[in-house]
DNA sequence: CTACAATCTGTAGCCGCTACAGGTTCAAGA
DNA sequence: TCTTGAACCTGTAGCGGCTACAGATTGTAG
């Protein structure tokens, strides 16, 4: 027969996962966890397959990818394996988005290494980085 | 004598500064702006002050500063040149919080290049990516 | 049966804006 | 002087991705 009862709490799944409570409600309400079996007394009751599913999304987060692109990858996977091609494509514009940013942040990081560096350069009146504030491009 | 009124309404203030009508007034909204003088009708009237500080502040979030950042650095502009120092130690704490996060950016970029690369050499069963994302760490 | 942990719903807040709606004022042309 | 239309006003709600309560109810071990 089967296990007696593999279900488990909010709790209980939360710790499994790594994500907290108050996400893991947060997911079902947006949609991106389906709404559990409920006890008697209304407590959510999970299975593994809810187990699996979140695991996926807290994986997906910490990849960076948004909880629409998640979704969009939720929905490729409950498709099939044909599917492999757009999955390709959803990680593939997403590692673009990350380079991008990792390219606007190098920017910046140039930018504020050498602000710092002319402060320690200074021997005038103003403070370097104040005026540069006030007055460059 | 003085020019005849070297004010300006909020829409040239948005012009010269590129910064947003709604941003600007965001920003008095929550203090980084002071509040400007207002025309007999209500209309906000600015002056070059008004304009070399929205500067400073729109330079300061290109740089992505933060606000309250920035609240302290306007502040420590204010309190005279004397405090280069501590805009040093500001910028130097920003410039590290840029660094932390391009290294975790590089990381999900050498992840998620892996796992584009892993569908290319794939012929099996399944789709690489959404099982890693199934089952791995 | 009691006590206390776990869970429930609902709402508000974080950051840095942006986007309205529905009103008032300003400035230039006729 | 009057009229139009652009500019501006206040106030509120929304974005994403949570987090943090308050105040009530349920589950469970001793």
């Amino acid at each position: 027969m089967a296990q007696r009862s593999s279900f488990i709490g909010i709790g209980s799944l939360s710790r499994t996962t790594g994500c907290n409570i108050e996400t893991i409600r947060y997911y079902e309400k947006i949609g991106l966890m389906p709404a559990p079996g409920r006890s008697a007394g209304g407590h959510r009751a999970y299975d593994s397959d809810h187990t699996k599913r979140l695991s996926f999304i807290v994986r997906s987060r910490r990849l960076g990818f948004t909880t629409n692109e998640i979704r969009r990858l939720l929905s490729l996977a409950d498709a099939g394996p044909a599917h492999c091609a757009e999955v390709q494509a959803v990680t593939e514009s997403h590692l673009a988005e990350v380079r991008d940013k990792i390219a606007d942040l190098r920017k910046l990081e140039r930018r504020l290494a050498q602000m710092v560096r002319s402060c320690g350069a200074a021997q005038e009146p103003g403070c370097p980085v104040i005026d540069e504030l006030f007055t460059a491009a």
